[in-house]
DNA sequence: TACGAAACCTACCGCTCTACAGGTAATCGA
DNA sequence: TCGATTACCTGTAGAGCGGTAGGTTTCGTA
């Protein structure tokens, strides 16, 4: 095996850690997460483990750079009935979406190591809403508001209903309650 | 001293550590508060503080009736234009709001004792919320939707908008962004 | 003033956690 | 085939955790 295959195993070995970690915080919250359990679930030891990621804020890291990976994918390709359809994917993961809700929440305490990432994240989401609300709308929704500031309600309504739907996936249509959202947006004053 | 006034002490006693709790919990999370922590910020040992709640659970129940309080206040009285008067109050007591997010995050995790409660919450505050648009609007708000379809989004609204301004007040009017939101929801289709 | 309970304390147990140190076996390039 | 790197392992340090056991002091009550 040459140098590009054993960079390529080492990548590959590194994802999967990645993607345990990714089940083990949503099981447990990343606080909660122990390094031990990750590891189990990829056939290594802690030590092994960190062999890979030297240390837990590292792995976090790689988990959040997966994250960014995920959803930075469209940007202004985005369209807003694309984004019901977003919604409606999500729904079908709740793994994921479980894993970055507690993530979250758990960012909002003081010194968290995922408190600027969300910070960034929720400022760079919330200017690609106002972009593609804007290039629905133009400068102003049908009913008065400007892209930026329908954007974080946009985003709010995104985030929350997670919550509830997680909580109670039985009582909380979460894709529908979105479209009604964003029929509401598109409704004129 | 009397008994009542015994009892009163350790009533008090207890609010006081309960108030300690809210605010470890809104630095820490809840399974990063100790209970030394905790202990300390009321001249307490930690096993001091066993005295007055025999587990840590024992004392998030406490934390979690407090809120129960909290909020059970208005119920049916609500009206919609006092929801946004209820935002510009909490926008005004951070701490509170910090520590409920952190806690509503962790209770997506496997197991969680504050998961019951909150998943029964969310049942009881959008049946609430109905009730208040269905006081204010009757069975179809201007835009057509149903108050049991629009409270779902009022909550994930209220939510959402929390964790925006606490990782970044500066940037997210919370209150307004709110006001925008009723004012969406009162408008004709 | 004597008694019992309440309000604490010290000491400690057993467990878990992250991380470091150092070893060993497999692998790989030259 | 040899020397080095990689991929792990065992062992363990060091701290923190919730909770128990059992003592002592304070205090209300009779």
């Amino acid at each position: 095996m040459n140098a590009t295959n054993s960079r390529t195993r080492r990548e590959e070995r590194r994802a999967e850690i990645v993607r345990a970690a990714l089940e083990v915080i949503a099981e447990r919250g990343y606080r909660g997460a122990s390094l031990a359990a990750v590891a189990e679930r990829v056939g290594l030891t802690q030590q092994g483990l960190l062999h890979y990621f030297p240390t837990k804020d590292a792995l976090l890291v790689a988990v959040l750079e997966e994250r960014d990976q995920w959803d930075a994918v469209p940007d202004s390709r985005w369209r807003v009935d694309l984004l019901a359809s977003l919604v409606e994917y999500n729904a079908m993961r709740p793994g994921i979406i479980q894993t970055f809700s507690a993530l979250l929440g758990e960012s909002v305490t003081e010194g968290h190591p995922a408190r600027g990432y969300f910070t960034e994240r929720y400022v760079r989401v919330r200017a690609n809403m106002a972009g593609v609300l804007r290039t629905e709308y133009g400068d102003r929704l049908p009913n008065g508001l400007t892209p930026e500031r329908a954007a974080p309600l946009l985003v709010a309504v995104m985030d929350g209903l997670q919550y509830q739907w997680l909580l109670d996936p039985e009582s909380v249509d979460m894709p529908g309650a979105f479209r009604d959202f964003l029929a509401l947006l598109g409704e004129e004053a």
